[in-house]
RNA sequence: GGCCCCAUGGUCAAGUGGACUAAGACACCGGUCUUUCAAGCCGGUAACCCGGGUUCGAAUCCCGGUGGGGUCACCA
């Protein structure tokens, strides 16, 4: 496809949540599937719900996701500006040749009115559309209301007859009757357009080819194609793709937990699985596979895969396969990723010298399998760095009895002769202790694994002690028998 | 309420008139492996919203109903 130019168009009134990463993400998949340009543009038209850091917000989570756009707000490019407070000039120059043209008029009423208008409407029955009573004013009248100080709006005159398709790419053509609109508002009285002007504008001028958005906006598009038409501009193909619903099938928000992208990233989830669940929510690449990585979802991309119902989204999906990705995912990419946690913890310090990133991989080598998110991850890996750690209590009444100690005085005489240090001798020898000594391999192994860990779960005990090394697990064991002896339970 | 969209297990989904006794995945349940917990492996429970058509034949096409969602601002 030639000339493929798609854009996300958020509104920098919050944080960047799972449903606007997914529909920034369709329109990534489909810009970079077709060799086309990926553009961002902030609708910052709402100076009342506007938010300073929301737009830095955005950015960060989406380039966190790795969704690199290639014209911007912070880069620019030959359509620019990218936001559209700094547009303004355009739109009113556009809005201007309606109004020369007759397509637009201004309109007095004030919100109060409007409000008034809309109440009394609906107590009739009557559908709360705007009845177009500014429409014919003459120039006297206009003069007149204008000397009282009033501020018009500019509303599009829309026609009282006739059918609008919007032709969508996901739904075929959708029909809606002309009465069922209004003259709605495309300048407010501030000089500031509406969002069915402003994105209108915008996708004209900004060479948009694809307007791919949340089936939310499915009712918005005849508005904006008469818009499109007034103006005399041709409009781009449309895709309204399902919306993500929460888990009680309403339309997500704050109150369902964690929705916002840096949330997730927050809760210790990868980018790259984020991006994978995001992807198969909506879309179906028709293979089998969960786990695809990014480059085939870029080739396997296409509308036609795309469903037609919303989906509710599963944080357990998304958290299974961000397991996947913690297991799959090369070590160092993994370690990158989990140190912040690491250093939230006091674990390692700002700026880890290379011994310390060795030691992080091994302990990472070690754990990864048995948890779900970098946070656990960290929290699993406790003990790897620090000795300020108790022990588990049911571990201590079960593992820790008066007799352990001399148990553990051998398993640390057997342990302090291993040499080299590695799993097989280390495992070898310990073995070789339980044999000798007839017992089961529990019944060292769980104590010793109390002993040096805190804990009665987790990684095989050889690979703890191996990753750990061999001075602090006879420290550990030293400090388990010096503890059991002054306090175990008799 | 008007308008619009949608409808396969609890969830994501494959399926485009016969290969459907309906795939796969998450979750759940069992088993297996094991020093524990995971992971892995093996197995199980569980779905075509309802009613009419069309057709030799319908999950698939049509109509109606029901249900869910979206939208009706000088918000985007």
């Amino acid at each position: 496809m030639a000339g493929v130019r798609v854009r996300f168009a958020p509104s920098p009134t919050g944080s960047l949540h799972i449903g606007g990463a997914r529909t920034a993400l369709f329109n990534w998949l489909f810009a970079r599937k077709n060799r086309g340009t990926f553009i961002l543009r902030l609708e910052d038209t709402d100076v009342e719900r506007n938010l300073a850091e929301a737009e830095s917000g955005i950015l960060t989570s989406l380039r966190w996701l790795g969704l690199d756009w290639d014209e911007g707000p912070d880069r620019g490019g030959p359509w620019g500006p990218y936001r559209q407070s700094e547009r303004l000039d355009l739109y009113r120059r556009e809005a201007e040749r309606l109004l020369q043209a007759g397509l637009a008029y201004p309109c007095y009423c004030t919100p109060e009115e409007l409000a008034r208008q809309r109440e009394e409407a609906r107590q009739k029955g009557l559908a709360p559309r705007y009845d177009g009573r500014c429409r014919h004013l003459t120039t006297a009248e206009r003069r007149e209301r204008e000397a009282e100080g009033r501020k018009p709006a500019l509303r599009l005159v829309v026609p009282q007859e006739g059918v609008t398709v919007v032709r969508d790419v996901i739904r075929g053509e959708v029909s809606f009757d002309n009465r069922t609109l209004d003259d709605f508002i495309i300048m407010k009285s501030n000089g500031i357009p509406t969002y069915n002007f402003a994105c209108v504008v915008d996708d004209s001028l900004m060479q948009i080819s694809h307007v791919i958005r949340a089936e939310e906006h499915l009712s918005n598009t005849p508005k904006q194609l008469l818009v499109y038409a007034a103006l005399g501009y041709e409009a781009p193909v449309f895709i309204h793709v399902p919306m993500i619903l929460a888990p009680d099938r309403s339309k997500l928000s704050k109150r369902h937990g964690a929705t916002a992208v840096e949330e997730f990233r927050d809760a210790g989830y990868l980018p790259e699985a984020i991006v994978n669940y995001l992807a198969l929510l909506g879309w179906s690449p028709g293979d089998e596979r969960e786990m695809i990585p990014l480059e085939e979802v870029i080739e396997l991309f296409s509308l036609d895969g795309v469903s037609r119902s919303a989906a509710v989204y599963d944080v357990k999906k998304l958290t299974w396969l961000n397991a996947q990705y913690l297991n799959a995912l090369p070590s160092e990419r993994v370690v990158a990723a989990v140190l912040p946690f690491l250093r939230a913890r006091g674990f390692v310090p700002e700026d880890p010298d290379a011994a310390t990133l060795a030691y992080v991989t091994e302990v990472v080598k070690t754990v990864r399998s048995r948890v779900h998110t970098l946070a656990e991850l960290a929290d699993a890996a406790a003990y790897f760095f620090t000795d300020d750690f108790t022990y588990e209590e049911k571990g201590v009444r079960k593992f820790f009895k008066p007799e352990t100690a001399e148990l553990l005085a051998r398993g640390r005489e057997v342990l302090a002769r291993v040499s080299p240090f590695d799993l097989s001798t280390v495992e070898n020898a310990y073995r070789s202790l339980i044999a000798e000594l007839g017992i089961s391999g529990g019944a060292l192994i769980h104590p010793t694994r109390l002993a040096i860990s805190g804990r009665t779960v987790g990684p095989g005990l050889f690979d703890i002690m191996v990753t750990l090394g061999k001075e602090r697990c006879l420290a550990r064991l030293d400090r388990a028998i010096r503890w059991i002896k002054t306090c175990a339970p008799r």
